[in-house]
This record gives C-alpha cells, sequence and structure tokens, in this order.
DNA sequence: ATTCAAACGAGACTGAGTGTCATTATGGCC
DNA sequence: GGCCATAATGACACTCAGTCTCGTTTGAAT
C-alpha cells in the first residue's frame, strides 16, 4: 500500500502528493475545521502550488472525502467484473462488502474521520451525497450493460440507491459507535441492513 | 396565485421579489446558460441589490430550482397533515401526487424549463440531488413521528428514497417527451413507476 | 405624527476556482 | 551520458459567489 513499485516514477510521485494532500487536510480540516482551513493553508503545508491541488483534486471538499471516494471506486470496480447470477441486490451487496473488506489498511480509522468530519460540515455532506448520486449512475450503466435492460428501467435505480442508502445508514450506526469492531463490525452491520430492505415495502401504518 | 391579499403587505412585497427573481433567473438561466448568468446580471435585471437576493436565496443554484422546491415543500406539507392507514408507500405516492395536482396553474413549464436547465449545468444537478436528500431526511423524521419508529429505521430512509426516485425517473421520462400531456401525464407516469418499484427487489441474472 | 423593527442598498472583503505562461522535471531515444 | 518532446509544476492575475457591516428606508403599531 505504502509505494506501487510497478508504477512509472511520475506516476508514484502524483499518487505520493494526492496521498500527502488527503492525509494532511484530514488532519487540518479535523482540527481547525472544514471551513476555517483554507486552501492556502493546505498546499502551504503540503508544500505544493495550488495549481497542483486542483489537477489532483477538483474541489476543496473533494480531498476531504478520499476514503469515502476509494470506497466506491473500488465498489464499482468490483461490480464491473464480477459474473452475475441470482438475485442482483444480493450481488450489490456482496461486491460492495468485498470492496469494502479488500480495502488498505489504515482505511478504517480515515473512513471514521472522514465521516465524523462531513457530520460537521454541511458542504461536505452535500458533496457526499453528490458523489454517491454519480456512483449510482454508474451503477445504473453497468447493470444496464450486464443485463441488457434500458438504463432508465425504474428498478435498475432502486437497486443502485438501495444499496448506496444501505451503507449509509450502517456507516450512521458504526460511526456513532466510534467505529467499535473496526471494518468487520461495519460489514456485518451493512449485511443487517440489506435483510431488512424488502420488509420496507411492507410497512404498515397500523396503529 | 397573483397574489394573496390577506397577508400583510410586508410579506407580499417579498414574495414579489422572490417570485420575480425566480422567473427572470429562469429565463436568463435558460437563454444565456447558468454559468454564464452572472448573479449581478441577474439583480441588476430585478433592480434589487445582491444582499435582497441573498435574503432570499440561499445560493444561486437556489433561485434557478425554485419549481422544484415548491413541489417537495407541497409534497412534505401534505405528508404533515395526512392521516396513514395502510402501506405507508401508497401513502407517500398519494401525497406526492396530490401535492403535483395542487400546484398553481403554469407550474408545468416553469418545472419543465428547469428540469431542462439542470440537464446543462452540473452545479444544478448537484443541487437538487442535495435538496432531494434534505426533502427524505424530513420525511423520515415526519413518518418516525407519525408511526412511532426510530429515525435511523432503515425502512424509513428506503420509503423516502423510493418516492423522491419514483418521481425522478417519471420526471426524466415525461421532459425528454417535451412534457407531452401536461402534468396529468407526470402524475400518470408516476403511479406507473410506482407500481414497478416492488419488482425492482426480485430482479434477478437470469441469461 | 412618532417610534420601533425589519427589510433594504451600498460597498468592502474573503476565498474558491480558472486561465495563462514561464520553468522544471521526466521518460524515451540516440 | 546527452538531447528532445512532453507533461507536470509554480507563480500570478482574474472572476465571481457568498459574507459582513453599517447607514438608510419602509411598513406596522400606538
Amino acid at each position: 500500500m505504502t509505494e506501487d513499485r510497478s508504477l512509472p516514477l511520475r506516476e508514484r510521485k502524483r499518487l505520493r502528493t494526492r496521498r500527502a494532500l488527503a492525509d494532511t487536510a484530514l488532519r487540518m480540516f479535523s482540527e481547525k475545521g472544514f471551513e476555517a482551513t483554507t486552501l492556502d493553508e493546505l498546499v502551504d503545508a503540503v508544500e505544493v502550488s495550488k495549481s497542483t491541488f486542483f489537477r489532483a483534486f477538483p474541489a476543496k471538499e473533494a480531498v476531504a472525502i478520499e476514503a469515502e471516494a476509494e470506497l466506491w471506486s473500488a465498489y464499482l470496480a468490483a461490480l464491473r467484473e464480477r459474473r452475475f447470477s441470482g438475485l442482483v441486490l444480493g450481488e450489490l451487496r456482496d461486491a460492495l462488502a468485498g470492496a469494502a473488506a479488500a480495502l488498505g489498511p489504515g482505511w478504517d480509522e480515515r473512513y471514521l474521520a472522514t465521516r465524523r468530519l462531513v457530520l460537521t460540515a454541511p458542504a461536505l455532506l452535500a458533496y457526499v451525497e453528490h458523489h454517491r448520486t454519480g456512483v449510482e449512475r454508474e451503477v445504473v450503466a453497468c447493470l444496464a450493460a450486464k443485463l441488457g435492460l434500458d438504463p432508465d428501467d425504474l428498478r435498475l435505480h432502486v437497486l443502485a440507491e438501495l444499496t448506496t442508502t444501505a451503507w449509509s445508514v450502517s456507516g450512521r450506526d458504526w460511526v456513532r459507535r466510534d467505529g467499535e469492531g473496526g471494518r468487520a463490525a461495519l460489514i456485518r452491520r451493512l449485511e443487517g441492513a440489506f435483510q431488512a430492505v424488502p420488509a420496507a415495502l411492507h410497512l404498515s401504518a397500523g396503529d
């Protein structure tokens, strides 16, 4: 995880400054607050120029949620190379759980810090929502291709959203308990959440 | 719709500038593009100050999606004063359909223009997503209170999201067909979408 | 008419994000 | 090892959204 020896030198350097930015940002934002920390302070601390920052990240918000982005990027990769059989919802659940399990060590702490940070900055919350919607779009496109369905098929959108929602709610609980039990506990929560999904449709107001 | 005679004069004036801003913004953004139109140009055209703009709207994006905001605001109001019985999903569907049906005349055209605009500006898309997530939060809170459930109950989140997703997909189709059939057609599409929801869970990859 | 509060206008100010251009570092090739 | 094309970088000016302050206006109530 520290370094990928096979990559060209240039790429390794790029990734190194990228990680330096993400790590420093997470620390500074957590200490001083997201809005109170300016980009100038961040790039100063990492000793790169603002230009370099915007070549690595599209927005100030993006550098704060690297851990979140890594998860969804791994999830998408897992989905794309997966062979589907049986219930699609189950496949999505397994792809997400597998992706989370396979992330590098130390991801847990970074993700916990990220989620905590998101709770303190409305702009970050909006950005995470937006990011997840983008993921859902790609999931729908991927499923449509694999299953030979229309990308506008409502069922695909529902399935894609159910998955991110299950993650979101599971993660919220996990963070509330300070990430107790680490990543394994988070994934267990996720699988529990998926079991509860079908019950939603039959929920009835029977006082 | 033009004016509510019972309100205090001050409030009427506020609403008038608000509408003027929203209408002019929708026109200018549609003509010149969202990003190409600056706030200064907008407030200049309406002859108010930038201060006044930000007292009426929290962001440049917000003024562009007034029609969208009106819908969800009416939906929330309908939900809150509704008595629930039977399947919750059906109640949500009826509340949303009813709210859409009850909006003032001319809303159709404004909403159509809004959705078209959103397709051209990524920032607007992000803002709409964010706005809808806020609505879902309030729906969850409302349902939790009415049904005596935990606001973290996954089923509530699922139900809230299904509703906005059904609307979103229905609306996309409707816009693609240039709003043919007006609001009635949009609502018919919405109800069709709801019927297709349960099928999502059982979707299976059976090639 | 007077008074009070709330909305308004004007303008300075912060900071994110973009565009340009000169400089520097890298990788491929002789 | 030296050389060249090219891509990343840094420095800097610029635009514009959004905030803040403060003095002025306007509607409402007595």
